[in-house]
DNA sequence: TTGACATATATGTGCGTACATATCAAACTT
DNA sequence: AAGTTTGATATGTACGCACATATATGTCAA
């Protein structure tokens, strides 16, 4: 049997996992140093430290300087989900992607929208209400908030031809954001926009992003019963 | 103006993020190559390289042998959400935090936790229904199953003093497993245990986990209309 | 006993070099 | 024109060295 590459860091990040899993040092335990790891191993100690690295990276292990590595007390901590644009996840099913613009207007925004973005009272937004569809059937509700301020261009869009989402992600870079997952119960505006009735459970995902301190977009996405999530550890 | 760190990764790593949001590279764009950004920075390639690693690793661009790095097309892929023992949520929202074991059986399992695991019908395992308790109101209903053939030490696990949860996470180690979150509406179980009625909307986390090929425990955790999962982007 | 200070140590980051590997593209064959 | 080989090129990984930085621990003085 032959050994084509002896060490590399994905070996060594596998190995040190396997170490793990098996039970060789409980959570919490301090493993040896990349030094000493590295001497064992018989590899640079620059190695040891991109695999250490990116297992704590992942969660597996906590690194403290002076103090050494630690195997993480709970390893549940991170799940990365992938969140695609509507109509790839549409697409992905093998359904036919539509969508509809059912309201724009530009008007000052809710409360809600002033708190979660930080925005004055008075200043103007479009307000967006658009439908996605799956082969004709309503797959999810949008209510978008976008400020003018920050996206002058959003006035002249040409959303008869692409998603306000879909233009949003192409033309307007972003720094930061935040997304929640909730329940909710549909109220008459939703509810006739998907076809089911008033008080009806929804999977409700918001989300808000922003170009460093300047606010650019908030929506709720609606979606109906039997919509998941998914991520894998 | 003294400049005390000239170049270092982090900083490259804005830098870049700050020409990318700048808009100086259109989603979808070739960004120069390694070495000649290190040419441009004036510093290593390696250190270039850990940087763009990194900005892969996060999603901002994309990197192929030999084609180059681009800029990515949908940089709202990714959500890293930070999923904590059910204790630590309560106890950090400033509740005390108690659990009671409603049931505690050796049965064969159902079918969905067969499909789900991939076990033999015939196979014993522990089911527990537990209710994870905030200052003694109902916070979160959990139906768990456990795999005695990967877990023998479950049945005499002191669960009067530490619930299932924390035993598990301390004692067995995993290395995979996958989260889904999805709505539901209370059966007569969920609802008795968390003092609503039947039919009411439930946030619904389903959760398996494996040690490589051998399923360890598969479950699902209700909670109320209102609970919400947040994260940054 | 307590607080300020020094020191040792484990991780964090950087440099320059070397070679590995995937893959695009051009040259070459059939 | 279609497939095959070959070379060039950008990223991927590794090494060894050096120095930075945080911090646990021991030392010494008030």
């Amino acid at each position: 049997m032959k050994s084509p590459k002896p060490n590399s860091q994905t070996n060594i990040q596998n190995d040190l996992l396997r170490r793990i899993h098996s039970g060789e040092w409980q959570p919490g335990a301090l493993i040896p140093t990349e030094a000493s790891l590295a001497k064992e191993i018989g590899c640079a100690r620059t190695t040891v430290n991109r695999a250490l690295q990116k297992l704590a990276n992942d969660g597996h292990v906590v690194r403290k300087r002076r103090s050494g590595t630690r195997i993480a007390l709970t390893p549940v901590r991170k799940a990365t989900m992938e969140i695609p644009i509507v109509r790839d996840e549409i697409e992905g099913k093998g359904g036919a992607y539509k969508f509809l613009i059912l309201l724009s207007e530009r008007v000052k925004p809710p409360l809600w929208v002033q708190v979660r973005l930080g925005i004055s009272k008075d200043e103007e937004m479009v307000h967006l209400h658009s439908l996605h569809i799956s082969d004709s059937h309503p797959y999810m509700f949008e209510d978008r908030w976008v400020s003018i301020k920050a996206v002058p261009e959003i006035t002249s869009a040409p959303f008869d031809k692409v998603s306000p989402n879909e233009w949003l992600v192409r033309e307007v870079p972003y720094s930061g954001g935040e997304n929640s997952f909730s329940v909710c119960t549909a109220d008459e505006t939703v509810a006739n926009a998907m076809e089911t009735t008033v008080g009806k459970a929804m999977f409700l995902v918001e989300r808000s992003t922003w170009i460093y301190q300047t606010p650019i977009t908030t929506l709720k996405m609606y979606y109906p019963e039997g919509f998941r999530l998914t991520t894998k550890l």
